[in-house]
DNA sequence: TATTGTTATACTCTATAACTATA
DNA sequence: TATAGTTATAGAGTATAACAATA
């Protein structure tokens, strides 16, 4: 019974995730980007920078586990500011293919730097053992938790 | 320089936490309480059953990394509902301490069985030595990063 | 007729400011 | 005068519905 345990490794998830979506750590990488960018903002960021080229809106909603709309909204707004571009998908003209720009590019990375250099602070005083060890441990849980969740996005 | 690996666990996380937050998982626990619940709800009967006892609306604040009136709000939609119920702290009675009802504690029972039992199925084939190396792991990472995030907290 | 995306609207989550009561 | 909490208000995150353009 590994329940109490389980538990356990939730709720400090659970706290450690709200501090870092809505603390300090998050305030100094955002103020790394030079812009009042918006997390979602980012977050497109994020994925284009992943991607590593273009994608559609709708590549960037599922991506993001989004609906369509809320992307269209942060994606004019990184227009506005120049971070991103965006071009009419030449095989399929309903869709749009968004881009990011080099300053788009710079931001991310700043934000990233910020927010990777922390994590990699805390690793610091690790064996290379070690983290391996929870590097492949936690890909599996990982894994196995996305699987089971399988079970209730489709209930039959 | 761990930084790639770092990313890819980061990324993974956010990924993990967004399904988890709003994806079926999240709806089918919250219909197991019988009740429709907001998440900020579920987070305060959450605090105070891991609490074992009343707690101040500054405390249960605390613990939810948000501010006051926040929880004030659903202290009192939870009123409402028969879930939890306040009293005047006596050693101060500028504060008010909320407590969990046995309504409240079936609600947050049947929710917390949902979630545990969905992380503890993933975790069913796993041995017994990779599961106690995966918490001690990740409890030893939560404090590393906990202690890591003091920098940006207090910059002097 | 189905799909991609946008516009309009509304709901949830959370913070800040102003205030009340007690310390 | 400082602290605990509440009330009022506003802003950010996200979803749904109605629509336009293209497939």
């Amino acid at each position: 019974m590994t329940t109490a345990a389980s538990g356990e490794l939730l709720a400090r998830l659970g706290a450690l995730g709200a501090a870092v979506n809505r603390g300090a750590l998050y305030e100094a990488a955002v103020a790394a980007t030079g812009a009042a960018l918006e997390r979602p903002a980012i977050n497109v960021l994020a994925v284009l920078n992943a991607a590593g080229g273009p994608r559609r809106v709708g590549e960037i909603a599922a991506q993001m586990q989004v609906e369509g709309p809320h992307v269209t909204r942060h994606v004019h707004r990184l227009e506005q500011r120049g971070m991103v571009r965006t071009v009419v998908d030449p095989d399929d003209r309903r869709a749009r293919l968004v881009e990011i720009t080099p300053v788009g590019q710079q931001a991310i990375d700043r934000y990233l730097s910020v927010v990777l250099g922390w994590l990699d602070s805390a690793l610091d005083g690790w064996s290379e053992h070690d983290r391996t060890e929870l590097f492949h441990l936690a890909g599996r849980l990982f894994d196995d938790l996305t699987a089971q969740l399988a079970r209730y996005e489709q209930p039959d």
